[in-house]
DNA sequence: CGCATTTGACCGAA
DNA sequence: TTCGGTCAAATGCG
């Protein structure tokens, strides 16, 4: 079972239309659009209701993901799967313009070796390993496959940690005057981790010792040209793979850009660019607590 | 030439 | 025996 983002469609125009009368001018609205009670006027008020609708389920799920308790949750469940080998599989949304057939690109350098056609399967499954295995010795593999139903996601598999410190894809881009300012209030004892202006997930309860900060800059995801839109994460192949859903607006998703930020989805993409040319990455701080084996 | 991809062969688990 | 995962030779590309 999996959790796609949910891609609201812009608004065909007799809505647009339809929600700009009913702010402005009503007479207008009856005159243009239809008599009062008229059958495009109902029509018309079904559909703004089913948006309206749309729009407090989109405006819950960004509250439920910034709720802290939700994302230490979430981070922990996710850190607890990598620290015991498990492994992570994330659905990625494709390119849906340009070369859709393009494996998703999550900052990572892979080296494919191999290829099968997998049992059941429309499509066939692509492995790859770190291309720095040689050098680091980095063990990190994944498995990417595209859904039977959903040609346009990948479901990647992830298994074993990066040993080697080598996204190709910036983590951020931020004025580095804010990203300065950020660095030098933060935490005395605390990984220098804090690259955003956003500053969210203090769980509550865990407060004197280096608190995890996490970037819910909206640069993050913007920059990145697939969004994972759900994360499970599980032991292996069994089917108890616990589902950790996290929803996210693909690019080109119309509603609310602006105002509504979705801190989980930037966090699997930190997850899973974690490696940075500087050293220092944010998974430092959500994972303080995991060993760092690079040098 | 060096590196990445392709693809059939091979291997181990179920 | 089947199937998922990996190996490695052949091939392609810059």
């Amino acid at each position: 079972m999996h959790v796609v983002a949910p891609q609201l469609a812009p608004p065909p125009l007799s809505v647009l239309l339809a929600a700009h009368f009913d702010r402005r001018d009503q007479s207008n609205k009856e005159r243009i659009v239809g008599g009062g009670g008229g059958e495009m006027d109902e029509v018309l008020a079904q559909i703004s209701e089913g948006f309206r609708l749309a729009g407090e389920l989109m405006s819950e799920l960004a509250a439920t993901q910034n709720n802290p308790a939700y994302l230490a949750a979430r981070c922990h469940a996710i850190a607890d799967a990598r620290e015991s080998g498990e492994k992570v599989t994330v659905m990625v949304a494709a390119q849906r313009t340009g070369n859709t057939e393009l494996p998703p690109d999550d900052g990572y350098t892979w080296r494919k070796y191999g290829q099968k056609d997998i049992l059941g399967s429309r499509y066939p499954r692509s492995y790859y390993r770190c291309t720095h295995k040689n050098y680091y010795g980095c063990e990190a593999k994944k498995k990417v496959q595209r859904l039977d139903d959903d040609p346009f996601t990948y479901e990647v598999t992830y298994c074993g940690n990066h040993t080697c410190l080598t996204s190709t894809t910036p983590l951020l881009t931020l004025p580095t005057a804010a990203a300065a300012a950020a660095a030098a209030t933060s935490v005395a004892n605390s990984p220098p981790a804090v690259l955003g202006q956003d500053l969210v997930m203090a769980p509550a309860g865990e407060q004197p010792t280096p608190t995890p900060l996490l970037s819910t800059s909206i640069h993050l995801g913007m920059s990145w040209p697939m969004t994972p839109a759900s994360l499970t994460v599980g032991e292996g192949s069994t089917s108890t793979a616990q589902q950790v859903n996290m929803v996210a607006t693909a690019a080109g998703a119309g509603a609310a850009r602006e105002t509504d930020h979705y801190p989980v989805a930037d966090l699997a993409d930190v997850m899973f660019n974690s490696g940075s040319s500087g050293g220092s990455s944010i998974m430092d701080g959500i994972f303080s607590s995991h060993d760092r084996r690079d040098n």
